[in-house]
DNA sequence: TAAATTTGACCATT
DNA sequence: AATGGTCAAATTTA
């Protein structure tokens, strides 16, 4: 039970460094620096990789994986319940939400986007939920505080329960086509599908809605010929479904 | 035209 | 000053 929260917070640690393995090696592709390292960025890339995908073969964590998972920890009023879970499908069928908010966050490649329960005006539900997505396929989302309203759409529940009746996670569609992703000089990135760049304000990422970016936008790719590893970035993300990996407390 | 989203301003925290 | 969360007016969508 504890190991399995403990090895996912691993992997993800693991996945973090994969992603600033993928900056570190655009700029050191897109630089004027010495084969020798450009080799040892690419070295350290492909294990990091090798370690993500082995989790396929370790046994995986439990749809459910702590009962304490279902129970919100409630220490005082300053602190709220936070569950956190890195999905493909950063949908929730049961409640409705209303966006309020869009930030870009530092050394995040994609905006990070805020929702409220969309009856926490007429029913003061205080639920709220962040987007973060991270990867291509992958969204970090990030539920703050129970939902208490009523609709007819929410049932029953006293929700905020990880429920993940496994066939209502996995029939869920991807919410983006699969793409890949390239970094450009800077903090600035740019989306490749088709050979093609797409500028980073055409890029949209709410809720894994992907507008089709306007072709006039697009660029010819120069320099980036092969920053190996995306594609296998993309396999992998896809699949890693579902997964419960943290949770806590957070202040407000 | 009501509801939902977008986006820069605003604000609190560090 | 930088950062992240929220507000709210403008804009888009159904």
């Amino acid at each position: 039970m504890e190991n399995s929260l403990i090895f996912d917070s691993v992997i993800q640690e693991i996945e973090h460094a994969f992603d600033l393995t993928k900056k570190l090696q655009s700029h050191v592709e897109l630089g004027s620096c010495s084969d020798r390292l450009k080799e040892l960025v690419r070295v350290l890339e492909d294990d990091l990789l090798q370690i993500v995908r082995s989790r396929k073969n370790d046994v995986k964590p439990q749809k459910k994986p702590m009962a304490s998972l279902d129970v919100p920890v409630r220490i005082d009023r300053r602190k709220i319940y936070v569950r956190r879970e890195i999905t493909a499908t950063p949908f929730d069928h049961d409640h409705q939400w209303r966006k309020y908010g869009e930030k870009k966050i530092t050394g995040c490649i994609f905006s990070r986007s805020y929702y409220r329960c969309t009856y926490s005006k007429d029913q003061g539900c205080t639920a709220k939920m962040q987007v973060q997505r991270q990867t291509p396929s992958l969204f970090l989302v990030t539920h703050a505080g129970r939902h208490t309203c009523r609709t007819s759409s929410s049932r029953t529940d006293d929700d905020d329960t990880v429920n993940p009746s496994a066939s209502h996670v996995t029939e869920m569609t991807p919410p983006v086509e699969p793409f890949l992703l390239r970094f450009h000089s800077g903090d600035d990135y740019k989306m490749e599908e088709d050979k093609s760049y797409v500028r980073k304000d055409m890029v949209q990422t709410s809720l894994g809605k992907l507008e089709s970016a306007d072709p006039t936008f697009h660029e010819s790719v120069e320099s980036s010929s092969t920053i190996g590893g995306m594609d296998s970035l993309n396999s992998v993300a896809l699949d890693m479904d579902f997964s419960v990996f943290d949770f806590g407390d957070v202040e407000y």
